[in-house]
RNA sequence: CGGGGCGUAGCGCAGUUUGGUAGCGCACUUGGUUUGGGACCAAGGGGUCGCAGGUUCAAAUCCUGUCGCCCCGACCA
């Protein structure tokens, strides 16, 4: 009896096929969201959600370590508050969505018998479904700062929002999402210049440490700065179709909203001050980034830290009889690891006693993208050894290892996994970001179906800017704020000379097509 | 909002042109065989065909209306 051929990869299409596709492909096989009822929102399910609850629990630590508190707002802000700053209005307006009525009426229809519930009690101000909360926040500083003593103030709010956008895609835009807002204030611009920087190093470091993921920081142009903002930091990711995804955003807000909120505050000297804002955020954004740099055609690939489990046990019990004392030895082992810590918390590990195809579920739980996975048979328990086999190897690599040595090892072991990911992942984004120095060059290199990144220098103009993005569908990613984190040769090769206008240029810019 | 398409079992689809009260694959349940493994065989459960009207002896299939969704463009964490 032969078997039928399984097919090579697990999900299909595969990256090289049709990467949209095998993204939405990969979410399922993974179990991580899916569409809802809801246009453009989904429902993240629990594999998902496993990873968004690391992400907050990891970076939330890493802000209060910094000086920040958690609070909450309300999620409707009045539409007047949104008129205070008109560039932030402007750039918000065409994706809220607004709430006008506070009640319900069941109204039958006399005709089809069938009872609707129709919106009454229109409201005297309609509210809008927060899209960001820097104006509500802005509301509630004017009332609590009043002294430099105030200052400065630390905020950050872990809540959803939603912006009605039209082209939804699971995680990477959803009309709602989750994130994370921190909202600052400070007496004067060069500290809140610097904690703005401070929370750019705090997520290139945590996408570097937790995600896997090698980002490169700077600073957004004019053009694609966040509405109202004097200087918008950012962290840009290249993903495995060689485009680029904006990771977290850091700004500098300066004293715009201040004035438009009146946040103000009796400095030193006694005379009356506008507060210095900033604003920062991270999203569920991150899972798609996530899925995108690291997964492969059999599906998801989770990083260590992130992983809800680290290691998948599955139990192989071919004979009833040994069936008993193979789980026994599972859940021993379990409770062993369970007892060791990973990056200072307990190693997160899963016996899948779930009586079923030994196959099945082990592609399962390659398809979910566990980073390790121990198989433990009656032949092992009696060499005392376990069947070792990790996610970013093939998928029928195995290593049998004496118990002892695994124990003492899976720290490390978890340790290579994550710095196997980051270094492939910047492996490929390096040998993706080209220098350029010549404008026809440049023109050519947008043809083509996934071309990478260009890295040039420049000092043109905003319009110049605008054209150019028009022409080739794509944005300066940002202008890097350390081009000792780009591959030399590219910066090298695009040399000193702005590639428009030929004059002395210092400042570098990244080039790319973007999600 | 402009241009296309679709709504039939949990999912993916066929059936609609030529009306006769519903079928396939996967999933699910049970039994068996296999199994360091995404297996096989057999039996079984589940839908009244988006919704509302109409034509007809008879409608998933024709007509009218209505609701919803998806894809392509403008906006975007």
């Amino acid at each position: 009896m032969s078997k039928p051929s399984q097919p090579k990869h697990a999900i299909s299409p595969t990256r090289a096929e049709d990467f949209p596709e095998w993204y939405q492909q990969v979410v399922k096989a993974a179990d991580l969201a899916e569409n809802s009822e809801t246009r453009g929102c989904m429902v993240i399910k629990p594999w998902g959600y496993g990873i968004w609850e690391l992400i907050q629990r990891q970076l939330d630590q890493r802000f209060k370590e910094t000086g920040h508190q958690n609070a909450y707002f309300p999620l409707l802000i009045p539409v007047s508050y949104l008129e205070k700053e008109a560039e932030h209005a402007e750039g918000f307006a065409t994706e809220c969505a607004v709430v006008t009525h506070h009640r319900l009426e069941a109204v039958k229809d006399e005709e089809t018998g069938r009872t609707r519930m129709v919106p009454t009690g229109e409201l005297a101000e309609p509210y809008v479904v927060r899209p960001t909360s820097e104006t509500i926040i802005g509301a509630a500083f004017s009332r609590w700062i009043e002294s430099y003593r105030d200052l400065p103030l630390l905020i950050n709010q872990w809540a959803n929002v939603m912006r009605w956008e039209m082209r939804p895609r699971l995680f990477l835009r959803t009309a709602e999402f989750l994130w994370q807002e921190g909202h600052t204030a400070h007496e004067t611009r060069e500290e809140a210049l610097e904690e703005t920087r401070m929370i750019h190093r705090l997520y290139t470091g945590f996408l570097r440490d937790h995600l896997a993921i090698p980002v490169i920081p700077g600073e957004k142009t004019e053009n694609e700065r966040f509405p109202g903002a004097e200087m918008t930091l950012t962290v840009e990711a290249m993903v495995q179709d060689r485009k680029a995804i904006q990771a977290g955003t850091s700004h500098y807000l300066g004293q715009n909203f201040a004035h438009a909120q009146d946040i103000s505050f009796t400095g030193r000297d006694g005379s009356v001050q506008h507060a210095h804002t900033t604003s920062w955020g991270v999203s569920t954004r991150l899972i798609g980034t996530l899925i995108m740099a690291h997964s492969d055609d059999d599906g998801l690939v989770c990083p260590p830290r992130v992983a809800p489990w680290q290691i998948v046990i599955l139990p192989v019990a071919p004979k009833p009889e040994s069936r008993e004392a193979v789980f026994e030895s599972c859940q021993a082992l379990a409770e062993t690891l369970r007892h060791q810590s990973y990056c200072g918390e307990p190693l997160r590990v899963h016996v899948d006693t779930r009586e079923m195809n030994g196959g099945v579920k082990k592609w399962e739980w390659i398809k979910k993208g566990a980073p390790v996975r121990i198989e433990i048979g009656p032949r092992d328990i009696e060499t005392r050894k376990v069947c070792v086999q990790r996610r970013d190897r093939a998928a029928n690599e195995k290593e049998f290892m004496p118990k002892e040595d695994f124990l003492r090892g899976v720290g490390e072991m978890l340790d290579s996994v994550h710095h196997m990911l980051l270094e492939r992942a910047r492996g490929f984004r390096d040998a993706h970001i080209t220098g350029c120095a010549d404008m026809a060059a440049f023109d050519d290199h947008w043809a083509a179906d996934n071309p990478g990144w260009l890295l040039t220098a420049w000092n043109g103009t905003p319009a110049q800017e605008e054209e150019i993005s028009k022409r080739h569908k794509i944005t300066i990613r940002c202008l890097p704020v350390d081009h000792a984190m780009l591959p030399g040769e590219a910066v090298e090769t695009a040399g000193s000379n702005c590639i428009l206008t030929g004059e002395p240029a210092p400042q570098l810019a990244l080039w790319g097509r973007s999600y």
